[in-house]
DNA sequence: AAAAATATTGGCCTGAAGGACAATACAGGT
DNA sequence: ACCTGTATTGTCCTTCAGGCCAATATTTTT
């Protein structure tokens, strides 16, 4: 699992160095011209005044990768920003001098398909929600971080209500191979049938 | 890190065993005489009809251990009971026929500090905390109005992801005769098979 | 280097799903 | 009385889904 910081600061900060030796530091989302199965975590550093690129970058991101995980790093956290961020499907949400060993934590839980906030903002959450009756929108389940990549695109097909022959003519591969990613999917979801891991994944269950 | 399962069931469920073979399954609380540093944590088996058992359960444990981190596996999973869980301080809440491998994402999630719920809570937590506004009732789908009434009794069901035999139980009709009212329903909705009736019938197309 | 996932494909088999082509009974409206 | 829509059930048949038995190559993790 790769990392890539994109922060404005050229190098970036120290305690993410420490934390990730290895990963990319950019100061701006390069397009994505490999087509790479791998899940990359994006660490956006936040700055109050950049809201708008936070927005554009997050979208990008989101487009190029299906598989990105993405953390915001805000250099002045606040409650606002980080629903913000959340409501655009962020997985984390932390402070820009996070020690290391803080990033490390969070990159464990998030690569565990797990959610990453402070407990005010959690505490807030849940707050407000219980007191209210809420609606929801469209967006596709978070039991997908449970797959893996190719089973992730074989059930998201699934759920479309395509059958295994038209899964396996658009991703190029054998109806059987379309078959075992299918069963390895109802294995790790606990779905019953591809009826249900359609019910799961349109958020009905 | 020690597991705890509190669940009226002995022994516990496979998916638990499988997936902490050294855990400890219990069906109550036992006091805690060790003043153990160690961070425990405790896996709740929640029962529809045991919420007062479960908000004693957890005022106990938070009191006897301010380390621990709780679990609430529960038999049917929802909203609400979701909700009041967090809000008491859970970290986690999922079905308690949860695979061993999802158990023990959670397990990796929580011990790092993370916080793992459904795509649907989290969705909706942030949704109804960012938007503070418009709900929208639960609109049954439309469509329903272009069956007959036993065609949608036998449609609803059909939808939920029960099979033609399940169906024919529940109703006390013959298997046969819920086919020819899902026939005459997919003729109807113009839907080609169960899957994409569930999806029109869930408002997804 | 070794171990564990992941991606791919094969064949075989069972059971479910859904269409085709029916029949019967009952209600309500013309 | 007659027609129409609904509810019920029957048999036969074909296709599909999904489980079970694999094996192999690549990738990732330890």
């Amino acid at each position: 699992m790769q990392d890539i910081f994109i922060s404005p600061l050229s190098g970036g900060l120290a305690g993410w160095v420490e934390a990730f030796p290895h990963a990319k530091i950019a100061d701006f989302l390069k397009p994505n011209k490999s087509q790479a199965s791998e899940t990359i975590v994006f660490w956006l550093h936040m700055n109050a005044d950049r809201q708008e690129w936070l927005t554009k970058t997050i979208k990008q991101i989101q487009q190029q990768y299906t598989q990105a995980k993405i953390v915001v790093l805000a250099n002045s956290p606040n409650q606002a920003e980080a629903l913000y961020a959340m409501s655009l499907g962020v997985v984390a949400y932390s402070h820009a001098y996070s020690p290391a060993q803080v990033l490390r934590e969070i990159k464990t839980v998030i690569s565990h398909g797990g959610v990453w906030m402070g407990p005010d903002l959690l505490k807030r959450l849940i707050e407000v929600s219980s007191t209210l009756a809420g609606n929801q929108a469209e967006q596709v389940s978070q039991h997908l971080s449970l797959l893996t990549n190719r089973e992730k695109q074989v059930a998201i097909e699934a759920a479309k209500g395509l059958s295994n022959k038209e899964i396996a003519r658009i991703l190029d591969i054998t109806e059987r191979t379309v078959k075992a990613h299918l069963s390895a999917s109802f294995e790790r979801l606990g779905a019953k049938d591809r009826l249900h891991l359609a019910l799961m994944l349109n958020n009905k269950s």
